[in-house]
RNA sequence: CGGGGUAUAGCGCAGCCUGGUAGCGCAACUGCUUUGGGAGCAGUGGGUCGGGAGUUCGAAUCUCUCUACCCCGACCA
C-alpha cells in the first residue's frame, strides 16, 4: 500500500473527550471516528487490526473444533420472553418495533437465539458435543459508553455457546476452550491472565475471565509469581497467617487522640504503622447490626462480607446515627473493647496484640489492647482484598496485584436457558434430558484498544507484529528530486510485497519529520529509511519501533533483514 | 437513571459577563522557497455560532425550552 492510495488520516491534537491513551492514539492515527455516544466508524486502517484480530480468534476456534455461522442481530421478543430476559436484562436492551409493530431487539448475545437454533436442529446425543461461535457486531445500551471502543454501545464480539450431554462433557470443552484462548491471545502477542472468575448470577460451577495487563486496566487482578493462580482482587482468597499471636506485653491504656478519625490520622499522631492499629466497620446483619474488624493497613472486600452469614445483603454500612447508639461515639473512634454486637474479625486480626483501637469514646484511643484479655470477638473469617506480598492461596509464590482489562470471558452455563427454553435431546436410553450449555467470549474491538494500552509509548502506538496495520514502512527521503530515492524505494516495495509481506511506502510529497512522526504514530513495527546519504554506502536504514535504533543495513540484505524479522 | 459540565470551521480553542450578525492556532487547497525529525512566505476555501421559541431596531452574546456529547457512580466483551 502506499500512502497516497490509502486513506490516511493522522491528526497532531487530542481530541477534547479522548479520556484513555488508547482513545486518544486511535482518534489520532484515524482508526476509528465517532458517529455518536458508543458509536465508532471503524476506518480502512482500524479495520486492518480488527481483521487481523479476528483471523487469529477464528483460526483458534476453528482448530479447537467450534463451527462459524452468522446468526440475526435483530431477534424476535419471543425468546427473550422464554427465559425472562425480556425484562430482566433491563434497558441495556435495545427494543425495537417493525412495521407491524412486532418487537424485537437488537441483540446484546445470543443465548436465546442458539438455544432455539439448537432445540430444532439437535434432537440426539450423537450430535453432541458440539460448539457454535459467531464473530458479530453486538449492541448493548450501555448506561455509560465510555473510553471510545474500549466500551462501546455497538460492539464487535466473539461469542461461542456449546452444547453437551452432561457436565464432564461441559468442562472438558471448557478446558479446551481455556486453551484456544491462551493460543489466540499468546498469538496476538498480549500480556495477558485467564483469571477465576465469579460465575455470579448466570450460575454454574466455572468461570475466567481473561485480563490483558495494563496500568489503565479497571479491575485489579491478584496473580501469584510462583504459580499460574490469578483471581480478581476482589474473589481472592487470604489465607490465615501462619504466625502465631505473641504474648501480651502493654498495660490496656486510654489515651487523648483529638480529632484524630481515621487511621492514617491516629498512626501519625502516635507515630506508629498502621500496621499496629485495627479498625472497627458496623454494617448492617441480618437481624443485628456486625462489627467487621480489619488490622489498619488492610482494605474490606465488600462481596467476602457479604457472602458472610451474619452480613446482611446487600452490603450496608451503618450511618452515623446508627453508629453512635451502639458505639456511643463518631465513626472514628469505634473499638472492639465492650463493644455490644456480632464481631467479626480478620485472619490477620486474630494474631495480633498489644495494638490500637478506638475507644468508643469520642477522641480517646485504647492502646495496649489484646483479646481475649481486654475484649472477646466472635469469629475469625477472611475479609480482606488481597495485597502484594500475600501467600497465594495455592501456597505457591506471593501475590502480586496488576490491573488488567477483561477481553474475554468463559462460563459454564448448565442448563439455565436450556431448560427455560426446553432444549433436549434424546440421550442413550432414549430418553428427553436437557442440554448443558457453556458460552465463551471475546471483545474484539476491546482487544484493539487493549492492545494499545498495553503497547505504546510517548511517540504513539506499539503494535505487536501479529496485529499491526502494516509489517513494514519503507520512508522514501525526498523522493521528488531523487530518481535513485525513488527506485529503490520502489524496488523494495515490490520486493517484499510480492514476498507477501505487508508494506506501506510513505510516497506523499513531505518533509521527512512528518513521515518519521506518523509512521511512529501509527506504529508499524519495522521501518526502512532510504536515503541519499545511506545510499552513498550502498545502504539504507532499519529500525524497530520497539527498540528505535537506527542501524545501517546493506541494501542487497534488506530484504532478508527483514524476513528474518517475521 | 442520579450528580456535574460542554456545544462557535475537520481538530483544539477565544469571543458571551458589558448585544451592533465571528476570530486565532493546527489541518485543507494554490504558488514560490525549503528538504533527514511535525518548515517559511504569500494567498484561498470552509461556520444559518447544536435545534426551536422569546426579548430587542438588532442575539454567538440575554431568557425559556429541546437535543447531543463528555465527566463521576452502578453494569459489562
Amino acid at each position: 500500500m502506499k500512502t497516497t492510495k490509502f486513506h490516511l488520516q493522522t491528526r497532531k491534537e487530542t481530541p477534547a473527550d479522548a479520556e484513555i491513551i488508547s482513545h486518544q492514539l486511535m482518534i489520532r492515527t484515524g482508526m476509528v471516528s465517532q458517529l455518536g455516544s458508543g458509536l465508532y466508524n471503524w476506518t480502512p486502517l482500524g479495520l486492518k487490526v480488527l481483521r487481523k484480530i479476528e483471523k487469529i480468534v477464528r483460526e483458534e476456534m476453528d482448530k479447537a473444533g467450534c463451527l462459524e455461522m452468522i446468526m440475526p442481530t435483530i431477534q424476535p421478543s419471543s425468546l427473550w420472553e422464554e427465559t425472562g430476559r425480556w425484562d430482566k436484562y433491563g434497558d441495556l436492551l435495545l427494543k425495537i418495533k417493525d412495521r407491524a409493530g412486532r418487537d424485537f431487539c437488537f441483540g446484546p448475545t445470543h443465548e436465546e437465539v442458539i438455544t432455539d437454533f439448537a432445540r430444532k436442529e439437535i434432537k440426539s446425543y450423537k450430535q453432541l458435543p458440539i460448539t457454535f461461535y459467531q464473530v458479530q457486531t453486538k449492541f448493548r445500551d450501555e448506561i455509560r459508553p465510555r473510553f471510545g471502543v474500549m466500551r462501546a454501545r455497538e460492539f464487535l464480539m466473539k461469542d461461542a455457546y456449546s452444547f453437551h450431554l452432561s457436565t464432564d462433557c461441559l468442562k472438558k470443552t471448557y478446558a479446551k476452550i481455556h486453551q484456544a484462548y491462551c493460543n489466540i491471545f499468546e498469538r496476538i502477542g498480549l500480556t495477558y491472565r485467564p483469571v477465576e472468575a465469579d460465575s455470579g448470577e448466570i450460575g454454574g460451577t466455572g468461570s475466567h475471565e481473561f485480563h490483558v495487563l495494563a496500568d489503565s486496566g479497571e479491575d485489579a487482578i491478584a496473580y501469584s509469581t510462583g504459580s499460574d493462580y490469578a483471581a480478581n482482587v476482589e474473589k481472592c482468597e487470604v489465607l490465615a497467617p501462619t504466625k502465631q499471636r505473641k504474648e501480651a506485653i502493654a498495660e490496656l491504656t486510654v489515651i487523648d487522640t483529638p480529632n484524630k478519625k481515621s487511621i492514617a490520622d491516629v498512626a501519625n499522631f502516635l507515630s506508629v504503622s498502621p500496621k499496629k492499629l485495627v479498625k472497627t466497620l458496623l454494617v448492617e446483619g441480618v437481624d443485628f447490626p456486625v462489627a467487621l474488624v480489619l488490622r489498619g493497613d488492610h482494605e474490606l472486600n465488600e462481596i467476602k462480607a457479604a457472602n458472610l452469614k451474619q452480613v446482611a445483603s446487600p452490603f450496608t454500612m451503618l450511618d452515623d446515627e446508627q453508629i453512635k447508639m451502639i458505639a456511643k461515639c463518631d465513626a472514628g473512634s469505634i473499638g472492639v473493647k465492650d463493644l455490644d454486637c456480632y464481631i467479626i474479625i480478620d485472619r490477620a486480626v486474630e494474631i495480633m496484640s498489644d495494638f490500637i483501637t478506638g475507644a468508643n469514646q469520642d477522641d480517646k484511643h485504647l492502646t495496649g489492647v489484646n483479646w481475649d484479655r481486654d475484649a472477646k470477638f466472635n469469629q475469625v473469617a477472611d475479609l480482606r482484598n488481597a495485597q502484594a506480598g500475600d501467600p497465594s492461596p495455592d501456597g505457591k509464590g506471593k501475590i502480586k496485584i496488576a490491573r488488567g482489562i477483561e477481553v474475554g470471558h468463559i462460563f459454564q452455563l448448565g442448563d439455565t436457558y436450556t431448560d427455560s427454553m426446553n432444549a433436549v435431546v434424546l440421550n442413550e436410553q432414549g430418553k428427553s434430558q436437557h442440554m448443558t450449555m457453556g458460552c465463551y467470549g471475546i471483545g474484539v474491538s476491546r482487544v484493539v484498544a487493549a492492545a494499545i494500552e498495553q503497547n505504546h509509548d510517548d511517540k504513539g502506538i506499539v503494535w505487536p507484529q501479529q496485529i499491526a496495520p502494516f509489517t513494514v514502512v519503507i520512508l522514501p527521503m525526498n523522493m521528488a528530486k531523487s530518481e535513485r530515492v525513488k527506485q529503490v524505494a520502489n524496488n523494495l516495495y515490490s520486493d517484499l510485497t510480492k514476498l507477501g509481506v505487508e508494506v506501506i511506502m510513505d510516497d506523499r510529497k513531505i518533509r521527512p519529520g512528518v513521515m518519521f512522526a506518523d509512521a511512529e504514530l501509527l506504529g508499524i513495527p519495522h521501518q526502512i529509511t532510504i536515503g541519499d546519504r545511506a545510499l552513498d554506502e550502498g545502504e539504507v536504514e532499519y529500525k524497530s519501533r520497539k527498540e528505535m535504533q537506527n542501524v545501517r543495513i546493506k541494501l542487497d540484505e534488506i530484504v532478508n533483514h527483514i524476513t528474518s524479522l517475521l
